[in-house]
DNA sequence: AAAAATCTTTGACACATGTCAATAGATTGC
DNA sequence: GCAATCTATTGACATGTGTCAAAGATTTTT
């Protein structure tokens, strides 16, 4: 491998981007697609176990994923981590520095990646002139929170397995929206990390992910798990709607 | 106008209120300030118990407590609830409800309360005019991540007594900022309600609630708590930063 | 004012998950 | 290609919190 500094720049349009329906899925006119390239600035590759941006860092902008996949994490004064999410192509992370000026979590990649680099000013400039980009950003806030809100009752209601459960069937989900296989991944996570976002250690991840494998729910081969009976996990994630 | 029965409108100025420093701290010159007003639509008054909306509620408005203490929730399909937060005045409710125009959870007035109506048309409307008033609806949708963040770790990471002292520290915190007492409160929600939003049942809180008095950290009366060695919860919920 | 309902406290015991440890499998570096 | 280092699995046991139950408090209803 040569040498390179970690920020390498290159100019992109987001009117020509095949990730627009995920992360702008704004109805603009092409004239209106013009304006809206100035949000990006560059992009930036990041590599394998670096760290996109750290807590502690001044905010300036959102980053939009390209390629690849994140973690989010916060860690408590005496060294505990908390994974607040798993982020991948076509999802925006940053916004926990809106409020400080500073960011307040880590976002490390989990496999080589490439982002867009959407300086916070732009944002808001553009925002106030195009009231669909305004409310996509209002959107994809509010989308956050709403994630967080149903991990709060993951983390505060649920038992281990149905915690794994609905974490292997968001993921799927996710990248069935991606094009990917709905029934076949490849974590890009370690178990601690899973046990981690999950609030559980390890070798209880371990165990669920051994359990569902007996019970003939899932293939798993270490970090490859292929979903074979996707309703038995809806049913273990919620008993009641699934017959 | 006419007459209401749960629903009471009243037309209030945010120009004159006195939690304009909480909720709405911008330097707006007074000709801004009357543009703002036009924020606010109406003031509702909220009984005890009643909800301000509910899961499944078409989001319209963005609320703003004037009086009063509300309890935010969400329900799995089994009944499961999570309490997600605790909102007092000054606080913002409701951006849970952009991104898909309509409720994901609950907010239940814990007190009879006022809040004030903000259709979030308005608010878009304004933010485009106003960079300031866009930036301070920015920072509040990111608080609220930030503040999640927090509660992720808190269930992910820590135990029964770490999670009961940083909740009384961060309501003591909160109630000090609105010029009450830093180390007495009078707790609006009931052990279970405590147990639900730090994802532990109301017996282990009650247990906790016990211990700290028994060593003498604080006193607790029911509902009424007062705080005698701040300094010894700071170090039950943060062992290392203190001393 | 008595009765009913709700909320809180406390005890005894159960159990899900954590902790510790050993092994095996995968990956990285020399 | 082999050692060194991670990562994952599995077992035995410990423990923090949940569950169930009973008895006081407190508030509401009659």
């Amino acid at each position: 491998m040569k040498p390179e500094t970690i920020t390498e720049t290159i100019k992109v349009a987001c009117s020509s981007c095949n990730l627009r329906e995920l992360c702008m899925p704004i109805g603009f006119t092409s004239d209106d697609m013009q304006k809206l390239d100035s949000v990006v600035a560059t992009r930036r590759r990041i590599k394998q176990g670096d760290n996109l941006f750290s807590n502690g860092d001044s905010f300036t902008s959102l980053f939009a994923i390209r390629t690849g996949f994140f973690k989010t994490c916060v860690s408590a004064a005496d060294g505990r981590e908390q994974v607040t999410g798993f982020q991948m192509a076509g999802e925006i992370i940053g916004l926990d520095g809106i409020v400080s000026d500073y960011h307040s979590c880590n976002a490390v990649a989990l496999e080589d990646a490439e982002v867009c680099v959407m300086p916070f000013a732009n944002v808001e400039d553009l925002s106030r002139e195009f009231p669909q980009l305004q409310r996509h950003v209002h959107k994809i806030m509010s989308r956050e929170i709403v994630r967080e809100n149903s991990v709060m009752m993951l983390l505060g209601n649920m038992r281990a397995e149905e915690r794994l459960a609905a974490f292997l069937l968001n993921l799927v989900q996710r990248l069935h929206a991606r094009g990917f296989s709905q029934s076949e991944l490849t974590l890009r996570m370690s178990r601690e990390e899973i046990g981690s976002y999950l609030g559980m250690k390890l070798e209880t991840v371990s165990r669920a992910f051994s359990k569902f494998s007996d019970e003939g729910i899932i293939e798993v081969k270490q970090r490859y798990v292929r979903i074979i009976e996707p309703d038995a996990l809806k049913k273990i994630f919620n008993p009641e709607t699934c017959t």
